[in-house]
DNA sequence: ACAACGATCAACT
DNA sequence: GTTGATCGTTGTC
């Protein structure tokens, strides 16, 4: 999970004010937010404030636990659709606990895309929704690292540790050296 | 109307 | 480590 927040976060798509795009952001939490990053890969967000309060966290990863084969045939024919030249070397298939290992692959593994933004993740009847922990389940551990990907280096905004990882998870995103 | 660019991924050197 | 793919959103003119 990678958590935005507010007008001043030079890193969130809040930092405009309200507009066409991120108006789920500023509505009730627990709503999807779901937007096309470089005109390919859709991302998931959970909006995580009261209403007029900007914020989200966007999901990074996932950990496939089932459907495994629609997880891996959803995303390679969404890479065949969206790839115009087909690549010289034949495409290696990604271990499985690998699947949903980036925001723009956790989208792909579950069929995610933009006409799911501002579902309510809350409502047990949506087919996308939140649910709550066993009871037995224990908390895991979790690290607060730096967000990724995104720019304005040096300011601020690029050191707040507001990115946060299950320790040392298989499935996490981004580099080995940040799970 | 237009140009720039992005909360990415995978291929390639 | 670098770069191409691809297009909606945003700010600027």
């Amino acid at each position: 999970m990678e958590a935005y927040i507010g007008t001043d976060d030079r890193a969130s798509h809040a930092r405009f004010g309200r507009t066409d795009r991120n108006r789920p952001m500023y509505g009730p939490p627990g709503h999807a937010y779901v937007y096309l990053v470089y005109g390919m890969y859709d991302c998931l967000n959970i909006v995580t404030e009261p209403v007029d309060h900007p914020a989200a966290v966007l999901v990074r990863a996932t950990e496939p636990l089932e459907g495994l084969d629609v997880m891996r045939a959803s995303r390679s024919a969404l890479r065949a659709a969206r790839r115009k030249t087909a690549p010289r070397t034949a495409l290696r298939t990604p271990p499985d606990h690998r699947l949903a290992s980036g925001p723009g692959l956790v989208a792909a593994a579950f069929g995610i895309d933009v006409t799911w933004t501002g579902v309510d993740l809350c409502d047990p009847a949506s087919p996308l929704r939140l649910e709550e922990a066993p009871d037995d389940e224990p908390p895991p551990a979790v690290r607060a690292t730096p967000r990724i990907g995104i720019a304005y280096a040096g300011t601020p905004w690029t050191e707040h540790a507001w990115r946060f990882v299950i320790t040392g998870h298989p499935s996490a995103s981004g580099p080995a050296s940040l799970r």
